[in-house]
DNA sequence: CTAGACTTCAAACGATTGTTTGAAAATTCT
DNA sequence: AGAATTTTCAAACAATCGTTTGAAGTCTAG
């Protein structure tokens, strides 16, 4: 009956971890809380990660190598096809954050966890994303400089740090909007989705 | 010679509080790292806070109610003289944490305190926010309200939520860029300001 | 000056932290 | 089948956590 004996130590580990670390941080979700939640043995953690801030790292890399894949698999496909406008860069960005989030193997609290690297500031987590996934947003910056031609680099820059603040708030559900009743979990990030491309297209190009 | 010796027992903790929560998280900053900071001893936290869930509310108190007090101050002086639009609002409410930030006692890291705050998603320490200081965000939803008659209640909702986000992860100094060299701490900060009113407004409005 | 209140201090409390150990159990390979 | 490898387990490690204690020190009012 139980649903978790379908997956290995490994993955309920990382489930469980995940989960929490949205919940109560990476400093305030402890080992023993992690392998409870997951019905495994405290010194599995070490036994499968080493450590503690090795089982972080994977829980970001679990999710992050996929994401960045598609991500920017959908930016090269609009450039190919000649139909990157600010909407549709936008666009590329955030529909694999939302399909992520309606995986029912529970990335619906991945954005927050990630939510969460961004507020640890001068840690070694931040190096880390910054060091294997910033090439993603290098990448998605170029695409947004040859849109937004008129402005100068700095001008630019300003921009983007704003909206890629706008877009990691939004999408780790941080606000105070509930989702109505009556509406699917779905719907309310396909809503959140287009006001969120609709704010961030006006701002860019303001 | 030392600077801190002008400062009472409280106001060294709530002054080495501020900023290793900044740096490491509420749960990330222990109480013997707070008071080695602040050169006090161990026993002064409880003494002088009884807990440190009373010392978090605490650090937030001392810097939150005068915030919250100069925010609608502007906003009322602003509507008596008919001055209101999206841009003088986003400025009554930016400003006064831009002048926090810049000012010499330590209030440089208190909006990344803040930031932390809306990363705990279902903790006590959410309610104390939204119980005490709810009232100012509420305030300028309404200044909005009426300044976009044109749109409906939910889709206002989901532009501020969205606003809020870009300021909370800017003000935060979240993002990715520096301080220009040659360029002042206060000079960065109103560039900072300047854009975000700038791609909010654009946000809100399109 | 002295009594009383306020503040600081070193030391210790039990609980919890991440990590390690070596043996038991389960699995894989020949 | 048995040998070898991988995985799980209960128990313990030293370190650190928030909090409490009671005595020593500092300050203030009468």
């Amino acid at each position: 009956m139980q649903q978790s004996a379908q997956f290995s130590t490994r993955q309920k580990i990382l489930g469980a971890a995940e989960a929490l670390f949205a919940e109560r941080g990476f400093a305030g979700a402890s080992l023993r809380q992690v392998t409870a939640a997951a019905k495994v043995n405290l010194a599995a953690v070490n036994y499968h990660f080493g450590s503690k801030d090795n089982l972080i790292e994977e829980v970001f890399r679990r999710r992050l190598d996929e994401l960045s894949r598609r991500r920017l698999e959908r930016l090269a496909k609009l450039e190919a096809a000649g139909n990157a406008s600010l909407e549709t860069v936008l666009d590329a960005f955030i529909t694999p954050a939302l399909e992520l989030s309606l995986d029912r193997k529970g990335g619906s609290v991945f954005m927050r966890v990630l939510a969460r690297a961004f507020a640890e500031h001068n840690s070694n987590l931040r190096t880390f994303l910054s060091d294997n996934y910033g090439y993603v947003l290098k990448d998605f910056a170029a695409a947004f400089a040859r849109l937004l031609p008129q402005l100068d680099k700095q001008e630019l820059y300003w921009r983007l740090d704003i909206a890629v603040g706008a877009l990691t708030y939004a999408m780790a559900d941080f606000g105070m909007i509930q989702r109505r009743s009556g509406e699917s979990e779905r719907e309310h990030r396909e809503q959140m989705a287009k006001h969120l491309i609709h704010f961030t297209a006006a701002g860019l190009r303001a």
